[in-house]
Parts: C-alpha cells; sequence; structure tokens
DNA sequence: CATGAATGAGGTTTCATTCAT
DNA sequence: GATGAATGAAACCTCATTCAT
C-alpha cells in the first residue's frame, strides 16, 4: 500500500540523514557549536529546519551525534596508499589536507569542541582522546619505519606523532588567509616537526 | 561640591574602560565571540550590565574595540628583556606563555575572530594581518641575531617568524588536556621549527 | 473494474471514520484538547496522519463532531437490561462503569470540554446542557420508581439524577490511583447520594 | 549605590514572584498544562513573557514548583473558626469553596495534574499523595467531633474524608453552568456523603 | 488512494539592550 | 551615575496540515 518500497524509504531515509550529518559538520565546523543554527544547517542540507528534528532530537544531540561520528570514522589510513617513502606519503597526505577544505572539517570540529565551554564532557573525551588516539594508532606503522630509515626524529613515536597533528590541526583552524608577506607555514615547514638527520639540510 | 575634579573623573573613567576590555578580552577569548554573554563580561569587569553601554554601544562594538586593542597593543618587546642567547630566549618566551593563562588571551581572541564569520571583516583582517606584522617586526631583530650565530634555521627570517608563531598559536588554542598517551608538544617541540645545524641533534 | 460495489466503498469509508472517531475519543479523553496529537490519534486507529484529513477537515473539527456524536449516541438506556431493583440496577451499572475503561471516556471527554478555553462554545453548550440532559430522561424512569418503592431519596428526581452523574463524572476523572489510606469512594459510597430510607442504615 | 535598598530589592522580588505563583495557579488550574501558554501567564501575571524566566527555569519546572507550593501551603485548617457544629462548619466551608473562585484553583490544578500525561510523576505524587493526606489529617479532629455527635455517618473517618474530599474537588472542577433545569448538586447535596443518622430525613 | 515527508506557524527560551528607579 | 528589572527580537523546537510520491 505505501507508495514506496520499504526498503526505497529506508535507504532514502539514510541519504537523508546523511546529507544533514555533512551538512552539520561543515556548519559546526565553520562556526562552532554557538555560531551555528539550526537554519543555517537546514539550509545547508537543503530541508526545512523543523525536519531536522525527524532525525536528531535536539541541536546538542545532532552535534554529539557528529562528534561521535567523526571520532569513529575520520581515518588516516589512506595516507598507506600514497606512493614513496613514508615521509614522501606523510607530506603528500599533509598537503593534501591543506588543500581540500571538506578534510579540514573533523579537525575544525574537534577544535571547536575543545573550546566551546557548554559542550557534554561526553564529547569533549570523545573526541580528545579516542579520535586522536585512533589516528596515533593509525599512524604508528609509517611512522616507525620512517624512524628506522632514518627519515623520521628519533624518540617516542607516539609523542612525535601527537606534536604533528597538533601542528597539523593548528594549519587547519588558523586558516591564515596567504598572501606575499606571511604565508602560512606549508607542508614543507610541518615536516620539520617529524624530520630526522637525512632531512636536516633543507 | 563635585567631590572628584574633572581630570579625575576622567582617569576614573578610562580605567573602568580599561577593565571592561579586559574583562572581555578574557570572556571572549575562552568562549568566543557567541559563547560569551554580555553579563559574563560584566560580572568579570565586577560591574553591572547596564554600565557596559556606558562605554560601549554594542557587543559587536566592544569586540571590535578589542580586536583593535590587540591588535595594536599586544607585543612581543618583552622577550628582548630575557637573558640568554636568542634561542634562550625564543624558548624562555614561548614556555612562559605556555604557563601563563593571560598571555594566552590575544592568541585565542585571533583564533576566535578567525572562525566566527559574523565578524566585520575590518575586524578579521585587522587581527590576522597587522597583529601578526607587528609580531613579525618585533621578533625580526632576534631572529636575524639567531641566524647569524647559527642557532636558528636559514632562510627568509619573515617566513620562520610566520610559522613560528602560528605554531605557537595552535599550542595554545588546541589546549589539549596533557595525558600520558599523548603529550602536548612542548616548547622544546616547537623550537625544532626555528632550530638552526646547532641545535639539530636535539 | 472496481473491485468493490459502491455501497461497499461507502460502507468502508464509514467503517473507517467510525474507527477514527473512537480512537479521538480515548486519546481526547485521556489526554485532553491540547495533550492529543493528531499523530496519536491516527496511530490509535492504525492508519496514517495524513488520512484523518480526508474525513476531517481538522483537529478542532474532528473535536467538535466527537462532541456532538457523543451528545448524541452516549446512552444510559442499557441500564434497563440490568437484573434487580431500580438501586440493584443503579448500582451495577455504576460499578461496572467504574471498571471499564472505554465506557469512562465520554465522561472524561465532557470534563475535558468543560475546561479547554479553546473549544467553541457550541461544542461546550452542546456537550453540558444537551447530553446530560438526555441522560436525565433516559433515567428518569428508573429513578421515579425507585423513589415510589422508597429505595431513593424523596424530592426532584431530575436533580437527584444530576446530582448522582456530577458524582459519577467526578469518580471517573478524578481517577486517583487507590492505596490503603485514601481510597476512592466507589460505587457504594456514591450510592448514598441516591440512597432513600430504606439504604440508611448502610 | 544601588537605587533601591537591598532589603526593598528583596521584598519587591518576592512579592513579583508571589504574582507569577498567583497568576500561573490560575492559568494552569483553567487551562491545564499544555493548554496554559507562558504568554498568558506573563500577561495574568502583567509582565512579560521574558521575565518569567528570570524566576523560573522552565514552563514545567514552574508548573513543579507551584504542585509543590499547593501541596504544602493549601490548607483546611480555617475550617475550625467557623462557628456551629461540625456539621455547620463543613457545610460552610463547602459553600464557601463553592462560591469563591480562587479557593477552586489548587482543586482543580490537582484534578489536571492527575490526567495530563506529561506531567512528571514527582508531581503527580506529591499532589495526590502529599497534599490529599494532609487535608485528611486536618480534617481527621472535625470529622472524628461530628461521628461522636452522632451528626456524621459511622465507619472509617479517613475513608468518609476522602470520599468527601473526591466529591467536592468534583464538584469544582466539573464546574457546571447552573440552570434552571439540571443545578449542580451544591453544598447541601454533598453533606449526604458525610451525614449520620441524625441528618438522615433531610 | 494512502503514505509519511515536508512545511511553517506558533510556542518556549535566551539574552542584548533599554530604562525606571 | 549606577543598577538590574524589563523588553522583545531571534533562536530552538513541536506538530497540525499539506502534498509529492
Amino acid at each position: 500500500m505505501s507508495p514506496l518500497s520499504e526498503e526505497q524509504l529506508i535507504k532514502r531515509r539514510e541519504t537523508q540523514r546523511q546529507r544533514i550529518v555533512e551538512a552539520a559538520l561543515k556548519v559546526f565546523a565553520v562556526r562552532g557549536l554557538h555560531g551555528a543554527k539550526m537554519s543555517m544547517i537546514a539550509e545547508e542540507a537543503e530541508l526545512s529546519a523543523g525536519q531536522l528534528y525527524r532525525f536528531f532530537e535536539s541541536k546538542e544531540e545532532l552535534f554529539i551525534t557528529l562528534i561521535r561520528q567523526v571520532a569513529k570514522e575520520t581515518t588516516m589510513e589512506r595516507i598507506n596508499d600514497l606512493p614513496g617513502s613514508p615521509f614522501d606519503k606523510l607530506r603528500s597526505f599533509t598537503a593534501s589536507i591543506l588543500k581540500e577544505e571538506s578534510a579540514q572539517y573533523p579537525f575544525k570540529l574537534i577544535q571547536h569542541a575543545n573550546n566551546a565551554e557548554d559542550v557534554p564532557d561526553e564529547a569533549k573525551q570523545l573526541l580528545q582522546h579516542f579520535s586522536v588516539k585512533r589516528y596515533i594508532e593509525q599512524l604508528l606503522p609509517l611512522f616507525e619505519e620512517g624512524q628506522q630509515i632514518g627519515d623520521f626524529a628519533q624518540g617516542n613515536a607516539r609523542k612525535l606523532i601527537s606534536a604533528f597533528l597538533t601542528m597539523l590541526s593548528a594549519l587547519i583552524t588558523l586558516n591564515m588567509p596567504i598572501d606575499d608577506d606571511h604565508q602560512l607555514p606549508d607542508a614543507d615547514m610541518l615536516m620539520r616537526i617529524v624530520a630526522g638527520p637525512r632531512f636536516q639540510d633543507r
């Protein structure tokens, strides 16, 4: 009796939910928890504000859901598909993130969640610990290999990764418009954080 | 009849205005443009909400004024009073900023202003360009000296400072709680950005 | 081609309409005009929210229709089929209403309609006067017989019925959870309103 | 420095709070939890809707506060100041409540709280148990005296009071407009619930 | 026709700003 | 001048009603 098969409905619903999540990620990332208005998210997702509430009970729930998804799904694993040495992989990866706006949203979201005072602690800790921890584990083999062949600085690899990620995060969120006088430190500059002896003359 | 001379009144007024600006700096820095409430600023400045409007026409005007003042007055000059070599000075300076909360407010404010979309472009550009430019000029002699004695990396000194400041800003705003697994990169880690050959073995 | 004859269609439509009315009676009775949501009524009637509007133009029209139907159709006549004396009949009838939830809906609806200020006066008066009037007329022969044989209190029979109905209505809507300390006055307690000399020693 | 002394401010604030509570009692009593709009309460209390939130965090908190206050403060004790026998006192008391609209609000509120499905359980139980219990205890001496002198029906006095209160509550909330054909059962009718042998010929 | 997704008006709540005291 | 009470615009959220499928 239903005009659309149940399967179609579920699929459609899932598609829309995903559209909302993506729109919310973008708006929350750019404007923060308070600066983001539900109407903006609705507009970005191309539906009415009221519709959002069929998918998420409240703005806060939407935010936490987003956090949870970012914490769970954002991955560093595609770095392994890039060509070249560990150093090359990391530099390409870094450069690509710095170029591609949508890849920056998760980092910006983490940033906002860290600073906004009203974010539920659950979300904060989820993001800070869980997601950063995962990134570190995902990058660990690459870094260890880099250290073995002498391209990366020696020392505690996890700490090195943590430093690198913090700095990458910084570059993304600071988002300073580049002009002639003071360019953003670019991927190469960032690589000095991890560079071992072999790259010291750069 | 008047218990205070006109001069005293003006001075008193200026003192109060400054108290508001400092309170606003703290609250805006910590909570962002939207998260900061006028009542919070009033409380921090220890006066009534109504009083704020005798000094600033609106929240927005207060914010922009703040930005302007930060852009104009925040200084890096005290770095020169620190003891030791340029490298030592920079490391001490960095470490002290990372320890002292109030020193971090201007950096946080810049950060927020970059992300809040509602801030007039005037304010944004003021902050980003003008203030960073000033910091660079103030740090330039130190860096040039550091490069001459081989403690700092060679190359365009302004670009090097810019990179350093960006990274410092990052550390401040990311503000990640430190735990055993992923410590914040500390002052020493940050120094690798600027370190020349003499410090490469660190 | 048509799988159902026109007559069947009309009948089917009537059946559905009746299902809606019954569902609405239940939901409005339990939750009141404002507390009742169209979606709840739809769910109770086991059809979609949209379908409601093929039968009733609006929530308000549905409510008024309901009131009208209750005013017209709710009947006390089955009391006459009960066994025993008028007193016995009335007591059994009372007890059965107090036990059977669906029999209480009309009373609860009247109650709600009396308190909801947004209901058109038409509906209110319809319910209060007309339906109560009908109940009185339907109960009148029973009460007169009861008075003749001395089981019921003397005096204006209509007024006596009105009092009894009011009290019955009260018991139903108050709906206090029974515990050891304050039980609901039960059917027997209620009978004291109408009891004549013969029952005074109760 | 304050234009009003602190004492004045506190007193004024308390006055206003009381105005809100009274307005809310009236509006909630008449329209129920859902039917009552904050704007209506504000209008009744002669202030803006926004003001309500300086005194109560939300509509729900206002409602529960009200319930709590009614449960705590509504008293039956003034019945003892009335002249005459226990029977006379109870009849006068009943009649006065039935005449005086504001005296009926607590009863109506209890009624609404019992029926509205979304009221927090805390409020429901508070009202139903605690307040009814208190009324019973307050009326107990009067009823026991009435039973001793034979004016009141024998049996469990607490149960008798409970029945009486339920019926009184009913009369108040049913609130049927009186016309020639079916008057509300009046105070005298209600007294039959409690009347003992001495009054049986009424 | 039947569905339930979509809209938008209306209610709740917050807070920048004004203003009586 | 100073206060904080009061307002009202704007955001969040709900749900009666409509309408594409």
